[in-house]
DNA sequence: ATAGTAAATGAAAGCGTTTTCATAGCTAAG
DNA sequence: CTTAGCTATGAAAACGCTTTCATTTACTAT
């Protein structure tokens, strides 16, 4: 590997003079410049990072915790995340929080002590104030998933209440009356916000809530597959069901299979985030689409343009959208 | 942030001591390890990654290079390789080459100039000559879906002849005799190797392999869709087609479903991957598993152990296994 | 007792940049 | 013709660490 003072020395010149010219930070004459660069690309010349990040204090890398990189949902938030970051010439380094709490605060120390630029989050197991705090460090901090209020300007979310609203009123509008709803982990504010929106529409609508018809599971498939099977033993009567999400819908329409209801025939069927599967079951799912792309595009959006100290205008209130598809009939 | 200057003050030794207790390198007396450990934790300190590397020429990072970090394939892959990078302390540099040979060139490019300790390719637009020549390079390079002799020590790959072979032989001895295939591009080694394993399967069988039965197309579900819909169109007989990857199968399966044929009633359906839509498809589909993650796993480790000059035992080569869904009947 | 050796520690060089400050060569104003 | 004010460049400090080499101290062997 060559070194600034190699090119220096070929281009007959100070290594300051290289330097500013690689960094185009004042003028330089026309032609030591070109000395400079023709130096630079005969010996292949690249700058350390090290030495240039111990002088500047940057990396060059934007740090990102998910959950778990290999789920649909959040790779493809880190996909929109790289575009942007790639495409002002730096990079992402990436781990994950794997659900775990104690593994969230792993990550962000380790992202931290790599000393990464900015940090971009998306977390389930950690505080609010954990966060806060963790916004005061010198990396800017960009938060998806959640809204703040102290941390408004950097945080990137949807509106989950108005997807569950969405969902539910689709099905009302469908003539449905015995809504029944299979909810995420209460701890999980997604999970509480699709809930709220689902009771706000059937409130709307003047229909009852009633209490049989809610499940509460786990966000995997097994999850939908278990409570679906609780509804059907109670045996409360219902056209239609909100999962709330794709995995526990699928899991649900595999429940509802074995007792021989068909979707949509028997039973109406409304699934929510809309990832790949949604698209491949059948009948194919009707269900609530996220933006991810587009708020992983935010985000970075908003950490560089803090880490630049530039103005944005940015999204961050995403709205879902209800996808029609095979899985809702009306009644 | 606190620099080892400090530290060494608060401590009242040296600097190098300080960085003898922080790195191990060397016997230090049991009190002043204690003495410096206590200053550590009481100014929070954490070593400067750049300082570090400058010295050491070491970032700490393995960079990884995969097609598109947001489909389920790649993304399986990546987790396994994020476990055991973690694990050892190291991070993940994250980039795509999204299909296109020069952007793959630029994304490896890029992870060498971040100065990644090892790198771990997945790459389909580049020759085995750029890999091999990049392989001479500083950084331990491992090779992820592909076997270059020269480099077989830092391959890891998925016999597909074998998979191609797998699928075709068990639509065989379900008694079908007119099988259709649906090969992914021939550009691709992937798609070459499974035609291979599908011919060698029905010449075993002594079955004529019937070129108006094989229609190649891209790996995408629209790809999958209009190629069944060519085989439907030239209306030569079959009973089963085995699908080049589970996308494809989606898409082939939707074109059936168009044309009123059931699976597996009318027409046998394998695919190939197993991600995770061919559990939820209907009905769910037999296919031809691939061990990601174990692969993503053994590829670190690889790259971790020749980074350490340390010798491992790691499979180099894994095999596909057929999974029995409800896609294919006997006749 | 004394030389010799091993163990623990300190001093200082060096890693490759960026950036501040100084200087040399000009141009324009007085 | 002198001097102030630019512009382009160079010299050198600083960033925070690891590591080599030297030094001190404590022991062991003669």
């Amino acid at each position: 590997m060559s070194t600034i003072r190699e090119v220096s020395r070929l281009a007959g010149v100070s290594i300051s003079t290289v330097s500013r010219v690689l960094n185009n930070t004042v003028p330089v004459a026309e032609d030591t410049r070109a000395r400079v660069m023709s130096a630079v690309s005969q010996l292949g010349y690249t700058p350390n990072t090290f030495a240039r990040g111990l002088v500047t204090n940057r990396s060059g890398g934007i740090g990102v915790v998910v959950n778990e990189i290999s789920s649909p949902f959040y790779s493809g938030i880190v996909s929109g995340i790289e575009q942007v970051v790639e495409a002002s010439g730096m990079h992402l380094v990436v781990s994950s929080g794997h659900v775990d709490g104690n593994l969230e605060q792993n990550a962000v120390t380790f992202l931290k002590e790599r000393r990464c630029d900015a940090l971009i989050l998306h977390l389930e197991s950690t505080s609010d104030e954990q966060l806060l705090s963790w916004s005061q460090g010198d990396a800017p901090t960009v938060i998806i998933g959640r809204y703040i209020p102290e941390l408004a300007e950097a945080c990137v979310y949807l509106d989950n209440e108005l997807g569950g609203y969405l969902a539910t009123k689709h099905l009302l509008e469908q003539g449905h009356r015995h809504i029944a709803h299979i909810g995420g982990p209460l701890t999980m504010k997604d999970g509480r916000d699709r809930l709220a929106g689902y009771q706000r529409a059937l409130h709307e609508a003047g229909v009852d809530c009633d209490e049989r018809l809610l499940v509460t599971s786990n966000f995997v498939e097994s999850g939908g597959h278990d409570a679906m099977q609780v509804l059907l033993e109670r045996g409360t009567p219902m056209t239609a069901v909100f999962a709330a999400n794709d995995q526990m819908a699928a899991g649900a329409l595999k429940t509802l299979r074995e007792h021989n209801l068909d979707v949509p025939k028997d039973i109406s069927l409304v699934g929510y985030d809309d990832v790949l599967i949604a698209r491949y079951l059948y009948p194919s799912l009707t269900t609530v689409h996220q933006p991810l792309t587009e708020m992983g595009k935010a985000a970075a959006t908003i950490a560089l343009a803090r880490l630049n100290n530039k103005e944005t205008e940015v999204q961050h209130k995403f709205n879902p959208q209800l996808v029609k598809r095979e899985s809702v009939r009306s009644i």
